[in-house]
DNA sequence: CACTTGACCTGTCCGC
DNA sequence: TGCGGACAGGTCAAGT
């Protein structure tokens, strides 16, 4: 599910709901997606104070009180929802969004706080996961150590950015904008948006993209990106940030899951075929191979 | 080493 | 209404 923009704006729900709270107990009800042994979780996890939320790629980073992090992954279809109140829901709640109450079907994790609030990992499809790490092993992690940078970092250049491709230059361009290893924290949406802004193909070899056209797609991944994190994220179905509620970017997405619509730059019908594996969609005559 | 494909899961949608 | 297949905002382990 989520991408840079909507893990950000769920570790900034996070950061004003959970920090300082105290964890009561813990619950899960599947191996894969809390895959922690007992001993830690009873001595660095039950007792620990929620120290601060970070995040780095698609990836959420807790940090407790006891020197241990909970390092979590929504993948496709994971969600982190805080729940003050579980009892009462309705207009005016803060949770009236939800269309339920939780923990449904899908919530695979739960933690309790000493106050009583709760915060649910809810996860339909079971690919995500949350660990409990020491944090000074955090940076150890395979993934953190081959994850490329953070592209919305200031010091972030244009051409550090084209600089990244160079070992993916056989492949397609959205294949390696995919790469996580090329730069963090890029998915299916916002390769599809950026390179729409940057008037490349998808297909393009990234051994024919120019000086020109990295720079390109440089300045728009970064704004559509930033654009999205001030909408709240991205949401289909299964997207909601830690308050529970959805995010508007779709309603200014220019390509994104718009097959049959009119391109908004020059109105030709945008078309959806498959590219590296994944649904993919352009304006045929803005974007050529 | 670089690249592509299948696997991991569950739910939904679309055509017969 | 039922059923099969494709597909869904991600990544890793295999295969070539």
């Amino acid at each position: 599910m989520p991408e840079l923009p909507e893990v950000e704006t769920v570790r900034r729900g996070l950061h004003d709901l959970i920090l300082k709270r105290r964890v009561a107990s813990v619950w899960h009800d599947n191996p894969k997606s809390f895959p922690n042994a007992e001993h830690d979780v009873a001595g660095f996890l039950i007792d620990s104070e929620i120290i601060d939320v970070r995040r780095r790629a698609k990836i959420l980073l807790i940090d407790l009180s006891t020197d241990y992090t909970l390092v979590i992954h929504l993948k496709m279809t994971g969600q982190l929802v805080f729940v003050a109140d579980t009892v009462r829901f309705g207009a005016g709640h803060p949770n009236d969004s939800l269309v339920h109450a939780l923990p449904d079907k899908s919530t695979h994790v739960s933690f309790e706080f000493k106050d009583g609030s709760h915060l649910y990992f809810n996860d339909q499809r079971k690919f995500g996961w949350v660990k409990l790490i020491p944090t000074l092993e955090v940076p150890d992690i395979d993934f953190m150590k081959k994850v490329g940078p953070e592209p919305l970092e200031a010091d972030f250049t244009a051409s550090e950015f084209a600089a990244r491709f160079a070992r993916r230059s056989k492949t397609s361009i959205k294949a390696a904008l995919l790469d996580q290893t090329v730069v963090a924290g890029v998915g299916n949406i916002y390769a599809d948006e950026s390179l729409w802004g940057a008037r490349i193909h998808p297909k393009r070899l990234v051994s024919s993209i120019t000086k020109k056209e990295f720079e390109d797609l440089y300045t728009d991944l970064r704004e559509v990106m930033n654009l999205a994190i001030a909408k709240g994220g991205s949401s289909n179905h299964t997207y909601i940030n830690a308050e529970g509620k959805k995010g508007s970017y779709m309603d200014f997405a220019r390509v994104f899951r718009r097959e049959g619509l009119e391109c908004p730059r020059c109105g030709t019908t945008i078309i959806k075929f498959r590219a590296a594996g994944r649904g993919t969609h352009i304006c045929p005559n803005c974007q050529k191979i």
